[in-house]
DNA sequence: AAAGCGTGGGA
DNA sequence: TTCCCAAGCTT
């Protein structure tokens, strides 16, 4: 891991972020291009928000980006620019919770102090024997252990067994290396600790998403009209394509002929064969206007949320009003937008398919 | 306390 | 396809 090939607690800190609920294989790409574009704490509070989100594109928890570009700032301002090489100190760092600021002390700096994350969790309730042990039980179990001579490598190596051996399901107890210690594996209890946590529910939604497009008059090349999602919440600080829940959808009764009518069955078998149909002939009045054409349906699983998306392509002449907030943006520009990865994909059928109409 | 917050990979 | 999950934090 490239992290542990430095003592920078900077990058260490980086590290720490993007590998909350993140694998590491995902994260060390990510943590390369990070480094190169911020290689300091200087670097990163300089740097444009839109930028530092650019970086994250494609990782997720947006969140952790947009706090790591604050604490940044905070480190500058009232560390002078140190990562602060105490627990209260880094606990005070916006996105810095138990666990982060315990494996920043500890790998960084040194600090004899527990790290415990969902593997030392797992790991302990079945060592302890313990259905569903508190996280202050989890910090006074491991504080107890952890040795003052080499606590990094001690909250890793905890990590690392219970990411490679002591496994969620099916953990390999033959080759454990604590195996004789474990009071689970003892009682036959392994398959049950800790006990799941409860999911929480999925809600399903289908939006339909305005791509609109436009030729600037004396100017090559087509612009997409774009907005910046609100500062909290889902995607906070991300750009889209503007959209609104479909109407209708999971109505049996529609009283008159609407949107959600037209947008169903066509709209699916349009998606199947992944191409773009062209629904010029609906009556005037539709509200979409005649150079409409579907793009495929994209459809996106979040944690909690799971959306289908249905993206109609339209032509705004110049003049005509834009979607409330959104503003106009070359294929160029668009590139150096932070976008979530469903809209990735609309911006893409929707290039291919202007391509190919403007040709 | 529990829900909200992304994404990709594997079973 | 669908579900589960992966080095959590914030509100």
């Amino acid at each position: 891991m490239p992290w542990r090939e430095t003592r920078d607690p900077y990058a260490i800190w980086v590290s720490e972020i993007m590998l909350q609920q993140t694998r590491v294989e995902t994260a060390i790409p990510y943590f390369q291009s990070w480094m190169e574009r911020f290689p300091t704490v200087e670097a990163l509070a300089d740097a444009a928000e839109d930028e530092v989100l650019k970086r994250w594109e494609g990782l997720g928890y947006y969140s952790r980006a947009r706090n790591l570009h604050r604490a940044a700032r905070v480190v500058r301002e009232r560390h002078s620019g140190n990562v602060p090489d105490d627990l209260e100190g880094l606990r005070s760092l916006p996105g810095v919770g138990p666990y982060t600021a315990g494996a920043v002390g500890s790998i960084a700096f040194g600090l004899r102090t527990p790290a415990v994350d969902g593997n030392v969790r797992r790991v302990v309730a079945r060592l302890m024997d313990i259905p569903d042990p508190t996280t202050r039980e989890l910090e006074r179990t491991v504080g107890a252990w952890v040795p003052a001579d080499a606590p990094g490598d001690f909250n890793q190596a905890l990590m690392e067994l219970g990411a490679t051996v002591c496994l969620p399901r099916t953990p390999t107890c033959q080759v454990c290396p604590v195996t004789a210690l474990c009071r689970a594996r003892k009682a036959g209890t392994q398959d049950e600790r800790p006990t799941p946590r409860r999911r929480a529910t999925v809600r399903r939604e289908v939006r339909n998403v305005t791509v609109a497009w436009r030729l600037e008059a004396g100017e090559p090349g087509v612009r997409l009209a774009l907005r910046r999602r609100p500062d909290a919440g889902l995607l906070a600080g991300m750009w889209e394509f503007p959209s609104q829940i479909a109407p209708g959808i999971g109505v049996t009764e529609v009283t008159e002929a609407s949107e959600a009518t037209e947008s169903t069955a066509p709209a699916k078998s349009t998606a199947a064969r992944g191409g773009v149909a062209d629904i010029g002939s609906r009556p005037p009045g539709s509200g979409v206007g005649e150079r409409a054409r579907r793009l495929p349906e994209v459809r996106h699983a979040f944690s909690h949320l799971h959306v289908t998306y249905r993206p109609v392509l339209v032509q705004r002449p110049g003049g005509a009003a834009l979607p409330a907030g959104a503003e106009w943006f070359t294929p160029t520009q668009i590139r150096a937008l932070p976008l979530p990865v469903a809209q990735q994909s609309i911006v893409k059928s929707a290039l291919e398919a202007l391509e190919a109409a403007l040709d």
